[in-house]
DNA sequence: ATAATCGTAGACAAATCGAATCTACAATTA
DNA sequence: TAATTGTAGATTCGATTTGTCTACGATTAT
């Protein structure tokens, strides 16, 4: 059991995109360039924020993407469920539930595990990091800034 | 990110041994019958359970698996790491840890998230659930204790 | 001893999933 | 209208998960 790649590249661009002047437009190239991945594939990413509602896109010449909400309102959990989808963690399997019908105990169990992970990830904010991203980020922030 | 099957089969394997009489072995045939699942494949997960040292297995006529530790010393996180392994959910990557030399701050809130669950997992103790389980188990461990 | 029983190990195969590429397309702006 | 930028889909590649099969080794009952 792993987080996926693709929640680690989203969690580095929302903190990109958050430690960036708000309002901003930052296209795919320079995210995509900063983390060593295809634009193709970090859009494709990108994309299921855009649809979550945690940011917006813009097409054409300036386009780019913003974020779509304020800053101290995107908690780590928003992305990673945005990216891993909110099913749980830990399924019974039909061969268990004919044997559990009211619900399995084991599951129950897993299920509150997971809840606590959960509510940790949702009380963090990634604008809680920005004062404390280091040189070779901001730099990144600061060429693209202009 | 899911749990693996092998984690659920583990789980219930275990939960079957902690609800049937102290020290009695119990073969794989009638566990996996109980959970549907092959003989030999459950075998190689009883395995990593045996490595682990939480439970032992004697070969022969009368032999089986039996618990290497009382009871109420066993934890779900014991039964998940055996399986799952004790690696981080949550990896940087190479393209971000040229960035963040120090260490990437986004790791560290997931393994204190990580951190959260696992704890939780550690005080859950599969002993706790026996006296719910439900008939369709009690049943089979009935039959097999005989 | 010897045969039946039972767990173990390894090779192997199938299915699923993650990661990534490529191409064509749609929308916006200069 | 052309350049720029995000979007969608098909597709490929590889790793991991989930098994199966078979031969082997250890133990016990007769």
């Amino acid at each position: 059991m792993k987080f996926s790649k693709a929640t680690n590249y989203a969690l580095h661009t929302m903190l990109y995109l958050v430690a960036a002047p708000a309002g901003k437009s930052i296209g795919v190239r320079p995210l995509a360039e900063f983390q060593n991945v295809s634009p193709t594939y970090l859009s494709k990413i990108l994309t299921q924020l855009v649809k979550a509602g945690l940011i917006a896109s813009t097409p054409g010449v300036h386009g780019g993407y913003r974020l779509a909400k304020s800053k101290d309102a995107i908690s780590f959990l928003d992305i990673i469920q945005a990216v891993e989808g909110t099913a749980s963690l830990f399924e019974c399997g039909p061969g268990h539930d004919a044997g559990f019908h009211e619900g399995c105990l084991i599951r129950s169990v897993m299920a509150r595990a997971e809840d606590r992970m959960e509510r940790y990830l949702q009380e963090q904010k990634l604008i809680d990091l920005v004062d404390r991203v280091d040189g070779h980020m901001l730099e990144f922030i600061r060429r693209e800034a202009q």
